[in-house]
DNA sequence: GACAACCTGACC
DNA sequence: GGTCAGGTTGTC
């Protein structure tokens, strides 16, 4: 899915597109895509897009009447913002038809879901009060303070969104590659240093990844409808086998917390 | 921490 | 046929 640069192209895209325009119409195509059941059309129609928002991998759009719409695109799940003509994708399941143009959400896999809230349940959402500080603007200091206060496997702990919120399988990958530290080494046992690297590895993996639109390796298409690039540039993921960037040895990938893990036995340490 | 579950599709 | 996939949640 969509990690934190996928989103935040996305929510950059759609600001440009959406903002100021209204909602005319909205088709719920399956409901069930819907976390508490698909709300009254009455609260959508007619109201106008202010603005948007990302947190974490939660992309919300803010609506004029205060309602605030979540959407979360977890493995396959697409936001795209096209004209009303443009083909029907299969597995489309919301299309809301703006002044100009229109927004859907398509999921293959339907692991995504939205939401409608009410502006004074924004606060209280147990999904999103959940999520730890932002990957992309978390300080140096209280990085390298979670790192160290905690007995985890450093690759499972970068893709927990309660400790830090964005970071996924790919970048997670990418940035262990960059700081040098292997995705099995226990988090405490990391100097204040090298936690330090990981932190800057990390920042700078994300922006650079935003700047090339994210990473299409499967499914992944910006709001409107086209592919990013960093998949041109990854050091590690999806490297298996192919020669280290750095020294020439063979790409591992192992299992480390279910998830499948891409690094250089010998650079990262 | 390991694993199954939620789904579809691509690939071997 | 089996395996794997940018995520998250719930159960041992």
């Amino acid at each position: 899915m969509p990690e934190l640069p996928e989103v935040e192209t996305i929510v950059r895209d759609l600001r440009q597109d959406i903002v100021g325009r209204t909602i005319m119409a909205v088709r719920f195509l399956n409901r069930t895509i819907w976390r508490r059941g698909a709300p009254a059309k009455r609260l959508l129609i007619g109201a106008r897009i202010s603005s948007l928002e990302r947190r974490g991998k939660n992309i919300l759009i803010i609506l004029s009447n205060g309602r605030v719409m979540i959407v979360h695109l977890k493995m396959t799940g697409r936001l795209t913002y096209q004209g009303s003509s443009d083909q029907m994708r299969k597995h489309t399941h919301l299309v809301i038809d703006l002044d100009f143009g229109q927004i859907r959400f398509n999921d293959t896999r339907r692991f995504g879901y939205l939401d409608l809230v009410r502006p004074d349940e924004i606060d209280r959402l147990d999904y999103l009060s959940v999520l730890g500080p932002d990957a992309l603007f978390i300080s140096r200091e209280d990085f390298v303070m979670m790192v160290r206060s905690k007995k985890r496997i450093i690759k499972s702990l970068l893709l927990d969104q309660s400790i830090l919120a964005g970071m996924g399988n790919i970048y997670s990958d990418e940035a262990l590659f960059v700081a040098g530290i292997n995705p099995r080494r226990v988090s405490a046992s990391l100097s204040r240093e090298r936690a330090g690297r990981l932190h800057q590895a990390m920042i700078a993996v994300l922006n650079k990844a935003i700047g090339a639109r994210g990473s299409s390796m499967n499914d992944y298409v910006d709001a409107r409808g086209e592919k990013g690039s960093y998949q041109d540039q990854r050091l590690v993921y999806g490297r298996e086998g192919q020669p280290c960037k750095k020294c020439g040895r063979k790409i591992k990938r192992e299992t480390i917390g279910s998830r499948s893990s891409h690094f250089c036995a010998s650079c990262q340490r």
